[in-house]
DNA sequence: CAGGTCCACTGGTAGGATAAGTTACCTCAA
DNA sequence: TTGAGGTAACTTATCCTACCAGTGGACCTG
């Protein structure tokens, strides 16, 4: 198959370099990017590009930017949005870090049971006929990639059945986390996604508004396929420490 | 007092134009944006200001750029993340929009005991005691501004404590919606805020790192401080409700 | 030595020129 | 008639230069 080449411009390359510094601790907190006319000259590029990028860094509340004085970058724990979590998610030399991943599979999980529930008191019957529809698709679903996507669109809808706008952001940026690890998700979580007797579970529960059920029965769905994540990155976790041991 | 006053540059003023565009619907999701430079033209400023500002909506997940073809409007719903919060709390006339405003203390409802419960895994004595130095320092507050900013202090110490990028960098986004209601959460939460036996038994159960019991007695703290809320939400909601039929 | 002035930086804004990509439409041959 | 290809008129992308505006330190000066 073909897949679109990506494109990336001048101020994307300057911000992704940049970023980057910062999220690998390069450039820590406190500190001073260079000037914008020294940044343009040392990378090559124009002015207007840094300054675009900078904009970026600002919008995603990465560096603080300041009128006559340096730009100073700013402690990202403290200060970013989730949206960095895809950075954060891997070092610099493309492994998974551990740390970050376990981070997001406990949100996760703490999260879909409430989900489950508010879905079940706010979702009403038109949320309950697109879950039942999507569980018919995973029923005749036969590819792991077409049970992975469909399932992850239930999950959509039951966030958008739980009319909570909080949750519907912060479920965005976990998606755009997820997304450079969909095939591997797909391997993980194969067991897991077979359980339609959950999914089907969980549209008849917000059906009926059963809060509490809905939630319970997510839970354990929920805990059982963070298990198979966990499990996967403990592995990883032994398999990288002792690629490291032998290096070493 | 003074206050800071804040300076807006004009790719600022351009941005928040466009991003209020596109939350108040003016701006519908797939509609375009007019050229970069029928917009510098519009108002008056150069296409570079235009450009910055663009970038900083493509930053937030509000609008796609696409190299040769129209800049299109994304639905927020579906792309941005957290950090637009702040912007979807308050209508066009300052009103807060109330379905907003409960969304945001239910994921705060939600994560909150498994905050504390992963702090007590995770944190230790280190934490334990610093928790314990701001249950002091509440202890000897007498202004209620003050209180509630250490009570906030004592949360982001357990956000930090859990050890969970993906709670902090949520956490920091919420952080950024509640700043501009802060004089009003601290009337809110006033009675809520002097129950400084919770914030005590949290650090203890930290200590001793009791993951459930610091669940429960989070559950109970955050249930009560949340149905101070909601009940403040509920005032407010049939106030404008009937401000809006004297008016009609 | 406090207070003010100046200067050498910083980021902010403007406008123009050109490159590169997209889209709609028009032309022309099969 | 239809479809392939080219062209013209847009779009965003990039760069350049010039200048405005704010900051902070060096350096005078009373």
């Amino acid at each position: 198959m073909f897949k679109a080449i990506q494109k990336r411009s001048v101020s994307d390359e300057v911000f992704d370099q940049l970023r980057n510094r910062i999220v690998y601790q390069e450039l820590k907190a406190g500190e001073e990017l260079p000037s914008e006319r020294l940044l343009s000259e040392m990378l090559g590029v124009s002015r207007n590009a840094v300054r675009e990028a900078i904009k970026r860094l600002q919008q995603a509340r990465l560096v603080e930017v300041k009128h006559g004085g340096m730009t100073t970058v700013l402690d990202y724990r403290r200060e970013a949005s989730a949206d960095l979590l895809p950075s954060l998610l891997f070092d610099q030399d493309g492994q998974i870090q551990v740390d970050a991943a376990r981070s997001i599979v406990r949100m996760r999980q703490v999260l879909s049971p409430a989900i489950a529930a508010d879905a079940a008191v706010n979702g009403g019957a038109a949320t309950a006929d697109r879950l039942d529809a999507l569980v018919d698709d995973m029923t005749a679903a036969v590819a792991p990639v077409d049970l992975q996507r469909l399932a992850f669109e239930f999950w959509e809808e039951l966030v958008d059945g739980s009319g909570n706008i909080a949750y519907r952001l912060a479920f965005n940026s976990l998606r755009k986390t997820y997304e450079p690890l969909w095939e591997l998700l797909t391997q993980m979580l194969d067991r897991d996604l077979r359980k339609l007797d959950s999914f089907r579970g969980l549209a008849m529960l917000v059906r009926e508004g059963k809060a509490d059920e809905a939630a319970e029965l997510a839970r354990d769905y929920i805990d059982g396929s963070s298990n198979a994540i966990n499990q996967f990155l403990d592995l990883y976790e032994q398999h990288t420490q002792n690629h490291l041991n032998n290096n070493a």
